[in-house]
DNA sequence: TTTTATCCTAGTAAAATGGTAGGATAAGTG
DNA sequence: CACTTATCCTACCATTTTACTAGGATAAAA
């Protein structure tokens, strides 16, 4: 029962990309990649997949930084974990087309629907611009 | 982001043996594979780490039940995960003894933290007598 | 004595995880 | 124009985890 790192790196990258957001040429793969501690090939999956989500664009082609491709307060922390992983769904028989015979009067399936509505909730209501701020009201300007 | 099968199957197991508590000679491995669409062998290792957590006894050594080690209102759904898993830790800087060069000031780390409290509280507050209640009042008495 | 259910240790195919490698493309630099 | 370098794109891969199955020992009951 764990996020993987694809998510925590991706939602590093774009924490960084928020507090860079005032940059017009955007924030270059190489200086996120240093910052975070990731190899810049691994985080080349990472963007890719951010890009994909259509979460960030680079500015102007090859050779050119990446910016958030929309406001920090549209962008939520589940929005990030779509990026990399399907629908939340802590156990199979919640997926979108799940089937599950017992589904009628599973007293276990709404427990399991309940916790993952609520973890779902938890990721929807964080957006990245409240996530910038509480980092700018912290001590260490530089880390997270 | 997924419960593994033997925390489903192992709650499920559970569950059918509160709803027996009644009987005083417990309930086999057996019936409790065919209920639950399980194999023997595998139900094997799911007892097996049920027992080893304290949560299930078997009732007279070889060739008897089961039955809960303690009253059903006393065993949460956060005990029965911690029979197949470690301490929930949705990142592994979570972890006791993780740890993480960027701990002091991580806002990142200071979310992940409330959301793993937040499952883990939902686990927690989660008793195996409220979930039999909730099953007895609903329409179909023998699924779940 | 035979049956059978618990108990215990191994093994294992398939999938997921967390990456690395190689090279194509194109933008900027000397 | 040649060269460097950063993005882009496709493979590949080792390790770990997952979800089991298999085999047999033990002991209680029939």
């Amino acid at each position: 029962m764990k996020f993987n790192t694809k998510t925590r790196y991706g939602l590093r990258t774009m924490l960084e990309l928020t507090l860079n957001a005032s940059r017009e040429e955007g924030t270059l793969q190489k200086e996120i990649a240093e910052n975070q501690d990731v190899s810049v090939k691994y985080l080349d999956h990472i963007i890719a997949d951010l890009k994909a989500a259509g979460l960030v664009v680079n500015v102007g082609g090859k050779k050119s930084g990446y910016r958030l491709n929309k406001p920090a307060e549209e962008i939520t922390i589940y929005d990030i974990y779509l990026a990399f992983e399907d629908e939340l769904a802590i156990i199979d028989c919640l997926k979108i087309d799940g089937e599950c015979p017992r589904k009628q009067t599973c007293v276990l399936k709404e427990y399991w629907c309940d916790l993952n509505q609520s973890i779902r909730s938890s990721m929807v209501s964080q957006n990245l611009k409240e996530l910038a701020e509480k980092h700018r009201n912290a001590n260490d300007k530089n880390s997270f």
